[in-house]
DNA sequence: GAGGATTCGGGAAACGCTTACCAATTTCCC
DNA sequence: GGGAAATTGGTAAGCGTTTCCCGAATCCTC
């Protein structure tokens, strides 16, 4: 009971709910249910608690809060690795909207390390985080097993376990690469080559397979040739660029699975005396930030960042809010969309007279309007 | 007491230190000892618990430690925007650190938005961080003073308040500047433009301030009309270079203040026939990841993540634990040094002969020999 | 104006852990 | 072998909240 004395043994205490209590002459029970908003209390009261509250500048204790309610309001939030530039886009956008619902977030990234991922699940639940969204785009199958075992809801992205607790952000990729191919088939475009992410990963497969699938559309063959492995890396972008142009027949556009590739490609053409987009016309896939700073500036296929953190946090609280009106969606939709910068352009030969801005006005239409 | 009864009441509790005690039939005081490493336990006793502490899995609820010990283990890091390139590999060194020291972090972006930054404060206030580490490279006077005022261990960049609880990490930016400029002066360039930061920014004040001191140490003049202020973003750095083009004397080569305005520096020339190296070297500072991405790669004044993390890490133990060796270090020194790739080269005319390939080799000498 | 219904506010019991304090047991030395 | 010292384990008091339960105060209604 003697706080006075307590305090100054250790470490100097925070001026706690006791201190409000005292000052606006209420027990501590009243304090506490003015500050979470509950509706019984008297609004002249509630005003006095509210000054006294201000007036010896209490802050609750989100410790003590989270182990009587059980509820840490933390979110996990696991991505591949920071540092790679698609990450941080996704992780600002995600605690935007986690604190706006009044969570904090727990980062961590995996660095497709299993050790390292195995601590950072192991810290999360230390943490007692609420929810775990899960974000990298090849999930490895033993961090689900380790996530799902605790049975805390849980948000993968592309495809997931079939558990009640486990939501799904399913990204409908091949719209936005029937854009691309039909964006670069508009131009002329017949021989269209495709470097894709590391196949053993869901999502790269999948690209892949959109890719295949808008070109079958149009009718238009891909050549086994003209279909190389990346590792969703520059520097494998750069390699499997090499090996397409030692192949027989140079294709005159380049898809890419993701931005990163797409930029190996730039290093890799820059080498060479063919020119993007006048010899070779490149695209991206994710829309990073920095394909806009690239020379040129690339063409790429939008993911975007806010819709999956939008729909991750929500689908999170959906799991982790009893009430929430979307509790038993299991899967969110995510759209993809062209975005066209100047890394594509009419195959030299076709229409040698044009001008770049020629080339985009007519490229324009393709893309989805908005 | 009766916990089987309250478990199914509410949310599923955890298994908790008791379960383990029973498990291992001896009282909590000594489960909590052996987990916390305490000596005077009985390596059998210890032995035991720890196999009962994997039999029923228990992990330790960290919000009811922080709470009886008053400490979270939880490191603050407030950045200034996490999207751009320099703070996301910052970050993740920073974390490594921290997780391997036993802490967590929370990490906040303040965008440069002060209601975002006072959340920010609020919250981690509220979450009852140990520390924070304030590595914005513009500082805002509020902020400081926010922060001050409620007395946890704090680590700043370049300059902070003189307070008993404020650590400074000191970067030597003169160091690699030096280097920078000695490196294009021995390239034979003479007419060396700078673009700096925001001059309110102490930073980039203290960057320009470090680029003239070189230049006189040379017995290089720096007329008015070479120094332009961007705002240490892509945009400002493509408006600053267009402002040098207008200039009468065209430099030879540019020194930036950040990596970001370089980028911008590139995008401009691109637009001009003027060609980098050939025609215009560009020194960038920082060495984000993605200078090694440009086209050319950029030439860079590298100041290191991992030696600024560690620092902010250490720093700030040493202010939160009471024993730590170091706890009297108010000044932490930061060193900085040249980067050479390939946006720098001979200026045109003095050797138009020379192959990059010499031009590096001419200038290795000139970084420091790492 | 009395009696019952309805608010409203307070006391106290958790939540899961650390640690001061104390009791019991063992060890050691003379 | 006995008493002191050292070792070891247990009990219980918090840490700062939320929330259940109940008594007091207020408000209707007849």
């Amino acid at each position: 009971m003697d706080r006075s004395k307590k305090s100054s043994q250790r470490r100097r205490a925070n001026v706690n709910i006791h201190d409000v209590a005292k000052r606006a002459r209420v027990s501590i029970a009243t304090v506490s249910r003015v500050v979470n908003r509950i509706s019984t209390v008297d609004p002249e009261l509630a005003k006095r608690v509210w000054k006294a509250v201000d007036e010896v500048g209490y802050v609750p204790n989100t410790q003590a809060r989270a182990l009587v309610s059980g509820r840490s309001r933390i979110l996990g939030l696991i991505v591949s690795e920071i540092t790679n530039p698609f990450f941080p886009e996704l992780v600002q956008e995600f605690e935007n909207l986690a604190v706006a619902q009044g969570y904090e977030v727990m980062i961590g990234s995996t660095n497709y390390d299993a050790a390292r991922t195995e601590s950072l699940i192991r810290r999360m639940l230390q943490r007692n985080v609420d929810g775990v969204a899960v974000m990298t785009f090849g999930i490895e199958e033993e961090l689900v097993h380790k996530l799902v075992d605790h049975g805390f809801p849980l948000v993968f992205v592309d495809a997931g376990p079939e558990l009640p607790n486990v939501r799904v952000l399913k990204v409908n990729y091949g719209e936005g690469i029937r854009e691309a191919v039909q964006h670069l088939a508009a131009l002329g475009h017949r021989q269209i080559a495709f470097i894709s992410g590391p196949l053993h990963m869901r999502t790269a497969a999948t690209r892949r397979d959109a890719f295949r699938k808008a070109m079958a559309e149009l009718g238009l063959t891909v050549p086994a040739a003209s279909m190389a492995e990346g590792k969703h890396t520059m520097e494998s972008g750069k390699a499997a660029m090499e090996q397409l142009l030692r192949a027989a027949a140079l294709p005159t556009a380049v898809v890419c699975s993701n931005d990163m590739t797409a930029i190996g490609v730039l290093h890799a053409l820059d080498e060479t005396t063919h020119q993007v987009p006048q010899d070779i016309s490149v695209v991206g896939f994710d829309d990073i930030h920095l394909a806009q700073f690239m020379l040129p500036p690339l063409t790429t296929v939008q993911m975007s960042c806010r819709d999956l953190a939008t729909a991750a946090v929500e689908a999170l609280r959906a799991g982790i809010e009893p009430d929430h009106p979307r509790a038993a969606q299991r899967e969110w939709p995510i759209q993809t969309r062209l975005v066209v910068r100047r890394s594509t352009d009419f195959p030299r030969g076709t229409l040698p007279a044009q001008s770049k801005a020629t080339a985009e006005s007519v490229a324009r239409p393709a893309t989805s309007a908005k």
